[in-house]
DNA sequence: CAGAAACTATTGCACAATAAAACTGTTGTG
DNA sequence: CACAACAGTTTTATTGTGCAATAGTTTCTG
């Protein structure tokens, strides 16, 4: 489905470059997607991947209430109430009543749950660098400046998170 | 968490190139990751992402028994018989029993669920060609290189998919 | 200011995804 | 043939998910 050589998509169709380059971009990704599941894999095993992707939003938010919580994750309000529940119950978040807004709850990591998001983080990093280190290196200069580029054209700052994406 | 700008991960401790390689690594596979699940979700709106991986599977090896079918979706055998289940209620694939050896089934795709798959696949080459077009040409042939090197090093043949990344 | 409207979160219900263990039937092997 | 190994399904339990209804809280409006 995505042998490296190929540079047409269809017979009869001629589509030079992108083509290659879409097959480079799409193996890449697998790679990548492969690694950041095997460094969550690693970590925490009695932690479910939603669950992890929760952790990840409020190390990066912050406190935050469950409106924020859910739109983050794009799951229904529910969802996220239960997830929080379960959570709790882990020993990774805690829930509070906000004191300025008692309709409102404040949603926030443990000194567990940020350990947790960092010893993750860390370790697919480590695992990102040993592969960068196994390249060549007049490629790493050409790989930051062409990954620039490609992300520059896909239009999203690197702080936003597109959806379902954050976990990675 | 990962600006583009960092070249230090921890105060005081100096990790001049890998890290901006990597900071530019993640930022792209979040990119990539979202490209693809709006593909899915724009294309396969009444199938769960679980079961689209399940469609790629057999895409990918043609008609296996279950016993691959869960080794390859890395998932418990019974959520593979349950997964099937609902799928031929969709009409996304068939099972069979294995003429030559009554205990295995042949699990196989339909023409509507080889199409479904087929769709995915062509929009998400499709957006991720549009973003390559929008790139700098003098970065394209840069960014083959530098994947090339990228994905040799994380040891991934391109036709292999490490576990969990072939939906993608 | 009182009642209506909007907002925030939770609970009830239904179903999909998931694993572990028990179970059924099939194949292979001594 | 008896028994072990194998392939798949069923049972049981938990998690993730959305929708609809509900319960408080805050805000808006007449």
């Amino acid at each position: 489905m995505t042998g490296r050589t190929v540079s047409r998509s269809h017979p009869g169709t001629r589509v030079p470059a992108a083509d290659a380059v879409t097959d480079a971009v799409l193996t890449a990704s697998r790679l990548l997607v492969g690694v950041s599941a095997r460094s969550i894999a690693a970590v925490a095993d009695s932690i479910t991947l939603p669950q992890f992707r929760l952790l990840v939003v409020l190390s990066t938010r912050g406190a935050v209430n469950m409106s924020v919580v859910a739109e983050q994750l794009d799951v229904n309000p529910s969802t996220a109430t239960r997830m929080v529940d379960r959570l709790i119950a882990a020993g990774m978040v805690s829930r509070d009543t906000n004191p300025a807004s008692r309709r409102e709850v404040v949603v926030q990591l443990t000194a567990a749950g940020g350990d947790l998001v960092g010893r993750v983080t860390r370790l697919r990093r480590k695992e990102i660098a040993a592969i960068v280190a196994r390249m060549p290196g007049k490629h790493r200069q050409e790989l930051v400046d062409a990954l620039e580029a490609f992300t520059e054209a896909g239009g999203e700052p690197s702080a936003a998170l597109p959806e379902g994406a954050d976990w990675i």
